[in-house]
DNA sequence: ATGGCTATATGTTATAGA
C-alpha cells in the first residue's frame, strides 16, 4: 500500500498538477493540506473519477486537510482533539479498511511565524496537543501513519542553508525539541530510515530562485506507529513534481507498506 | 532582503505562508 503526504497550496490551483500526479504515482492514499476551500466548494469530481473516496476537513480561505483513498475509509476524525475553541482546520484522521486496517492522520501544523508571539505560542500548544494524541495511539494495536506538513526543520541536515532559519519557528529549539519528543514516544521517522544523510527536501520557496538553487527543506514528514513501521518496504520523495507547470512550493513525500 | 512569489478573499489591496 502506497500512502502519500501532499501539501498542495491551494486545491482549486492544483486543478492539473494533482490529477497528473496521481496518474502517474499511483497511491493508494493521499494526505493533502492546505486546500484553502470549504468543504462545499472542494472539487470531488476529477478525484472520485480516478476511483477515490474523498474525505474533507477545509475552511474558507487558508488551511483545510483531506484524505484521498482508493480503497473505504471509516471512523472519519476532524480536527485535532485537546482544544473544542480551536477553528482551524488542520486535522484529519480516518480507517484505511482493508485485511489489515490502518489508522492514517492528515495533518497540517501552525507556522508559527513570528516567534516570539502568539502564532508561536498556537504552534508550541498544537504541538503539545499532537503529543497526547500521539501517545494514545501507541496503547492501540492498530498501525499509525501520521503524516504532513509538519512546518518543523527536525535538524540541520534537513535544510540547505540552516544559519538562515535560526531565527525561525520552524527551526528554533522549541518546535525541533517538540517534534522530538513525539518521535520519541516509539514513532518513526519514515524518509530518514532510507535516506540518512543530508540534501532531503521537500520544499522549495517560490521566491528567490529557491528550487534553482535547490534551497529547500525537509519539513513534510511521515510518522509510523511500531506496528506500522514493522511494515515499511519503501520511501520516496516526488521532487521533479517541483519543476513542473504551475506546481506547489511542497512536493509529494510518500511510503509504500506491506 | 526589512520577503524577491503565490494563492485566496477581505478583491485593484490585505493577509498568510515558510
Amino acid at each position: 500500500m502506497k500512502i502519500a503526504t501532499f501539501n498542495i497550496n491551494g486545491i482549486k490551483a492544483r486543478a492539473e498538477a494533482l490529477p497528473a500526479w496521481l496518474d502517474q504515482a499511483q497511491p493508494d492514499v493521499v494526505v493533502l493540506q492546505e486546500i484553502k476551500s470549504v468543504d462545499d466548494a472542494f472539487p470531488r469530481e476529477p478525484l472520485e473519477q480516478r476511483g477515490y473516496h474523498v474525505e474533507s476537513h477545509g475552511q474558507k480561505g487558508f488551511n483545510g486537510v483531506a484524505i484521498l483513498s482508493k480503497l473505504p475509509l471509516s471512523d472519519i476524525r476532524r480536527g485535532l482533539p485537546g482544544d473544542d475553541a480551536d477553528e482551524q482546520s488542520r486535522w484529519i484522521e480516518a480507517t484505511v479498511e482493508c485485511p489489515r486496517p490502518i489508522r492514517v492522520c492528515g495533518l497540517y501544523l501552525p507556522n508559527g511565524n513570528p516567534a516570539p508571539g502568539p502564532k508561536f505560542d498556537y504552534k508550541l500548544a498544537w504541538m503539545a496537543r499532537l503529543e497526547r494524541h500521539a501517545a494514545a495511539f501507541l496503547n492501540g494495536e492498530v498501525p499509525v501513519v501520521m503524516a504532513g506538513d509538519y512546518n518543523v526543520i527536525p535538524d540541520p541536515i534537513d535544510a540547505a542553508r540552516p544559519e538562515a532559519w535560526v531565527t525561525d519557528a520552524l527551526f528554533l529549539p522549541e518546535s525541533r525539541a517538540a517534534f522530538r519528543r513525539i518521535v520519541n514516544l516509539g514513532y518513526t521517522d519514515a524518509i530518514r530510515t532510507r535516506n540518512s544523510g543530508a540534501g532531503i527536501y521537500t520544499f522549495w520557496d517560490y521566491q528567490a530562485g529557491a528550487w534553482e538553487r535547490n534551497n529547500g527543506i525537509r519539513i513534510d514528514h511521515l510518522l509510523l506507529s511500531p506496528q506500522a513501521a514493522d511494515r515499511l518496504t519503501g520511501t520516496g520523495i516526488d521532487k521533479a513534481v517541483r519543476g513542473l507547470e504551475k506546481p506547489s512550493d511542497h512536493v509529494p513525500v510518500w511510503i509504500t507498506l506491506d
